[in-house]
DNA sequence: GATCCTCGAGTTCT
DNA sequence: CTCGAGGATC
């Protein structure tokens, strides 16, 4: 029950409203902080509390509400009025040729007026001005709500906080990207390691670790910089028709543009620009992926429109990944889940991308042979995608002697086993089945993930340490373990041994597909998984089904089916199945698929990118709840991708072969409407 | 027999 | 996310 609020509550309310904005103002406008932040946080506080405990006293125009309004902890999220979109990529001049002839024949022009500009590697930010005044900025984001990090931006030097050219709108917003040089990254790590204080790997993260600091004293004193690149609401001026009239009017009203920025002339133009913005990307003194066109002219921009989430009209040509060279120590191998043999490179670490790398993965002696990689070697190594790191090639000509060729251990390193290597096959296996311990370690990861059995807080430290002190062989040893048990282990405290054993006690009910998944037969995925729980209904079923009556199943073919079959048969299996089910597993059976034809039947949907307010999962469910399918892959009979931010090859893919592309809003309004109807 | 479409499996670093 | 390969289809 809350307590009606008393006239002396409203009052304070009110005092205290009217004292943080008043320290608000000092604070923003004047930028004379009245008081310490601790106090500040104090009265913010109070007053929210204030108004969560009497509702009926809140206000919307109340400091706690207001964008601009320093918060306690964490940063307020706020929305941007026009998402901040991300741009279209290209990674080679063919790419580039096409995007300008789409738009050439879009807008019946033989040649084209570009801006082009380099692109920095930082922090996209949108600034607001009410009134000529910086009124709040913020992060990125999704695109649609970024982080309010007004407090830190203020304290950007170069980032005007007041106007005075007269003839400005009453209101509008500057996009650009905050960074760190590569000279004040450099100074700001040297000064961090002489407090003995964590540095920063890359200038990306230092910039972006200093616009969250929570204590804009810290902000302050690191040298983070601006350089303004969009604006919007500026165009209803006179003259301003175009991205470089734009530029032009934010360098004189004050904000800092990068000099480089140049307006261009057709394909040529283009390219000519990307390759003298690589040339001189050493010499500057902040890093960057790459260069941005954007078509010139508003007129033109607003005819060629949009794609799901990126303008039509920019484009965002990136550098070629980053490359270094480095030494190969050794190859090591690794035991998967199936035994599958995987040799990976150690390395000298070294820095590409943007981060340490010391691993690489080499896939198979295939790889290795054609790469000729040996132990010992010069390696370039790239961050391919810009994530995994890659063995690109050995130098061969920088082999100061003969190098042994590497061959695969004939015996698996972790239980001496003997190594099989099928004939025509890249992969090489470990024979040793659940007698290795890296096999029974990897399928125990397995068993629990949280597609198969979802056992939540069992992740690999726990298996390891299980599987060593021999507390856990197969799956089952699982459901007898105590909490008693598992207080002995390291990183295992009474809580965490209680929550780890009801995890497990929740998990003896799956549904027979995800069991089925769980056990890890070879070639049985989640998919195929719940195909044969569907068919056969029974695990005793599946189990008694000859490979003939196996394929019968939809998507089960010979091998599969061998597979299945084989895996049943083998007597250590049937026992850790016995075994499991005298634990007290019970499978349960699948939910049947209804029989009313659905909505989406026979509907694939593609998934990329990240999703603002449906988790991925959920997306998913709830699609296939309503008879569609979704898939990993992108092909023509994909009746639809959906592109969250930041989306990968798939939306381009789709792109390229007319698949219909929607945004999440887009996806949200089709779930609504179907759900709505069932 | 060739081609297309999916699924399965494995991977790095913060 | 990417590669390899199993399965379905023409």
């Amino acid at each position: 029950m809350t307590k009606l609020p008393t006239a002396e509550i409203q009052q304070q309310v009110l005092d205290l409203r009217a004292q943080i904005e008043a320290h608000n103002h000092r604070y923003f406008v004047l930028d004379e902080p009245s008081i310490p932040d601790v106090e500040y946080d104090k009265l913010v506080r109070r007053l929210e509390q204030l108004e969560r405990d009497h509702p009926e006293l809140d206000d919307p125009d109340s400091p706690t509400h207001r964008v601009g309004a320093r918060v306690a902890e964490g940063f307020e999220t706020v929305e941007h009025e026009t998402p901040m979109l991300s741009l279209a990529n290209a990674f080679d001049a063919e790419e580039v040729g096409q995007f300008d002839q789409r738009i050439r024949d879009q807008l019946d022009l033989a040649e084209l007026s570009y801006l082009a500009e380099p692109k920095l590697d930082g922090l996209a930010i949108s600034l607001k001005y009410v009134d000529g005044r910086l009124i709040q900025a913020a992060t990125r984001g999704d695109g649609y709500t970024g982080e309010n990090v007004s407090a830190n931006v203020r304290t950007i030097r170069s980032i005007p906080l007041k106007l005075n050219a007269d003839q400005l709108p009453d209101q509008f917003e500057v996009r650009g990207e905050i960074f760190m040089s590569r000279s004040g990254f450099a100074e700001l790590n040297q000064r961090l390691q002489a407090n003995d204080e964590k540095t920063f790997v890359n200038p990306r993260n230092a910039a972006s670790g200093t616009l969250r600091q929570l204590d804009p004293a810290i902000t302050a004193d690191r040298p983070l910089r601006f350089y303004a690149y969009a604006a919007l609401g500026l165009d209803s001026d006179a003259g301003i028709d175009s991205q470089s009239s734009v530029m032009q009017r934010l360098r004189e009203i004050g904000f800092p543009v990068n000099p480089l920025i140049r307006k261009v002339s057709g394909l040529q133009g283009l390219l000519d620009f990307h390759r003298d913005t690589l040339a001189q990307r050493d010499e500057l003194d902040y890093d960057i992926d790459g260069v941005v066109y954007k078509l010139d002219d508003f007129d033109q921009q607003l005819e060629m429109g949009f794609v799901s989430r990126s303008p039509r009209w920019a484009l965002a040509h990136k550098f070629p990944a980053e490359e270094a060279i480095t030494r190969l120590r050794e190859i090591e191998v690794q035991v998967g889940r199936t035994g599958k043999l995987t040799p990976v490179a150690r390395l000298e670490p070294v820095f590409v991308g943007g981060v340490t790398v010391t691993n690489a993965t080499l896939h198979n002696l295939d790889e290795i042979r054609r790469k000729d990689v040996r132990p010992g070697d010069y390696v370039i190594v790239r961050r391919a995608g810009d994530v995994i790191p890659e063995v690109v090639r050995a130098m061969t000509e920088k082999r100061e002697q003969e190098l042994p060729e590497w061959n695969l251990p004939t015996h698996c390193p972790v239980c001496g086993s003997k190594v099989e290597q099928v004939e025509g096959q890249a992969d090489a296996r470990c024979t040793g089945g659940l007698v290795c311990g890296a096999q029974r370690r990897r399928a125990l990861e397995h068993f629990a993930m949280r597609t198969a059995m979802d056992i939540d807080g069992l992740g690999s430290k726990s298996i390891d340490q299980l599987v060593e002190q021999e507390l856990v062989r197969d799956p089952s040893d699982l459901y007898r373990l105590s909490a008693e048990t598992l207080v002995g282990l390291e990183r295992m405290a009474e809580k965490s041994a209680a929550n780890l054993v009801e995890a497990i006690d929740r998990s003896r009910k799956p549904e027979l597909g995800r069991f089925l998944f769980a056990l890890g037969i070879r070639e049985v995925g989640e998919v195929s998984a719940q195909l044969l729980a569907r068919y056969f209904g029974t695990l005793d079923a599946l189990m008694a089904a000859d490979p003939e009556q196996l394929q019968a199943v939809d998507e089960i073919g010979p091998i599969v089916a061998g597979h299945v079959h084989e895996f049943f048969n083998e007597t250590a299996n049937r026992k850790v199945i016995d075994r499991l089910l005298e634990a007290g597993v019970e499978w349960q059976a699948e939910q049947p698929l209804a029989d009313q034809p659905q909505p989406l039947d026979d509907k694939t949907f593609v998934l990329t990118g990240s999703l603002a307010q449906l988790k991925r999962s959920a997306a998913k469910a709830r699609l296939e709840a309503l008879g569609a399918r979704v898939s990993g892959s992108v092909s023509k009979k994909t009746d639809a991708v959906i592109a969250g931010t930041d989306p990968g090859s798939k939306l381009t893919k789709a792109e390229e072969l007319g698949v219909p592309v929607m945004n999440e809003d887009e996806l949200i309004a089709l779930l609504k409407e179907h759900e709505a109807a069932a």
